[in-house]
DNA sequence: AAAACGGGGAC
DNA sequence: GTCCCAGTTTT
């Protein structure tokens, strides 16, 4: 492991003004009412990438759907998804069930406490890893995620571009030498803590910084200049024609996607790629693709969705099929009351707004 | 190392 | 519009 400079840093004196910090001004937040390992867990997932205020109201839902790992690993996927439907990241949702599913199964039910057991889990990385380690059954374990890497940037000055994987190591080895081995717990969630309320990525709040003291980038006047992080490129656009597919007797044609990429397994109405066969072979498209035959009507609106590496530019149109019942084992003919029922990304639960 | 993988909120 | 969020998996 490389080796850390840290000759001009007080550890205890840090750990002590953190940590009090912490105690005094945390905030109180559903997953911190017991150590509850699943608990841990479940809110350790839903907050990849995902703010707390938004995890707050899916994490109640789905404790109460799913109180324990017992409930979760007999839980149908269907229901898991439509608990995790618009808070993103979906096979986030999956790799929690087979894992927990592997819990009950080789753990008899208890969440492993150590590195190589618990790092096997599916959805389980180094971050979550550290985190229950750390925070659910209090081992020393570095958490490092993006609110680390900021204060820790600022604190020993760090310009390595946290977006490459080999910096979040350089972090892990710096919060091995400060972590407080009493309460590995309060100091990983302080250093979090003060990453989402102080140490903010734009306009820092150094002057109600519990550790400014401790702070080699306010000392230089550089803290906005850290962390260094390369930028993103920006996402290509895909251009699809969506259709509400209506039958005579009112009901809806939707269709569940693939078990692998994009909002795998989530539902969604069919989606013509435009860019590849143009507005004139649309039914022709749709025939060849699943053997219905369409007739397409008016248009009734349109969708920009941005995810992270892509831009869905969707272009809805109302459609009719003559069917009574649909081979295709993609695709459902469902109630207009009964669409909801199944999770859906976001994306098409605007279009449901378009439904007749 | 880079890309895939969602969605929302702050500015 | 930009940034990025209590990241992990796949390529």
């Amino acid at each position: 492991m490389k080796n850390i400079p840290l000759q001009h840093f007080n550890i205890s004196d840090f750990q002590e003004d953190l940590i009090n910090w912490y105690q005094e001004e945390k905030r109180d937040l559903p997953w911190r009412t017991d150590q509850d390992p699943y608990k841990i867990w479940v809110s350790e997932i839903m907050l990849q990438q995902t703010k707390v205020d938004t995890v707050i109201p899916y994490f109640h839902r789905f404790i109460s759907n799913f109180p324990t790992v017992e409930a979760l690993a007999a839980a149908d996927q269907q229901d898991v998804l439509k608990a995790w439907e618009g808070l993103g990241y979906y096979s986030r949702a999956r790799n929690l069930q087979n894992a927990v599913r592997e819990v009950v199964a080789t753990y008899d039910g208890v969440v492993p406490d150590n590195p190589e057991e618990l790092g096997s889990l599916k959805g389980i990385g180094p971050y979550t890893k550290g985190a229950i380690l750390s925070i659910a059954y209090d081992k020393p374990e570095p958490a490092v995620d993006g609110n680390v890497m900021r204060v820790f940037s600022r604190l020993f000055y760090i310009e390595d571009d946290i977006a490459l994987p080999k910096t979040r190591k350089l972090f892990e080895a710096y919060v091995r030498e400060v972590i407080d081995q009493d309460d590995p717990s309060s100091f990983n969630q302080a250093v979090m803590e003060l990453g989402a309320i102080i140490c903010t990525p734009k306009s820092p709040a150094c002057m109600l910084c519990p550790v400014q003291s401790h702070c080699q980038a306010y000392a230089e006047g550089v803290e906005e200049t850290l962390p260094v992080k390369k930028k993103a490129k920006k996402q290509r656009k895909v251009p699809y024609v969506a259709l509400l597919i209506r039958t005579p007797q009112e009901e809806y044609v939707i269709e569940k996607r693939p078990s692998d990429g994009l909002l795998a397994d989530l539902f969604q109405f069919p989606m013509v790629p435009i860019s590849e066969i143009g507005y004139d072979h649309i039914e022709s498209w749709f025939y060849q693709e699943y053997g219905i035959t369409l007739n397409v009507k008016n248009h009734a609106g349109k969708l920009k969705h941005v995810f992270s590496h892509l831009i869905w530019e969707l272009e809805i149109y109302h459609a009719e099929a003559e069917i009574t019942a649909i081979e295709d084992q993609r695709l459902k003919l469902v109630a207009k009351e009964d669409v909801a029922k199944y999770p859906f990304p976001v994306s098409h639960q605007k279009m449901m707004k378009y439904m007749g």
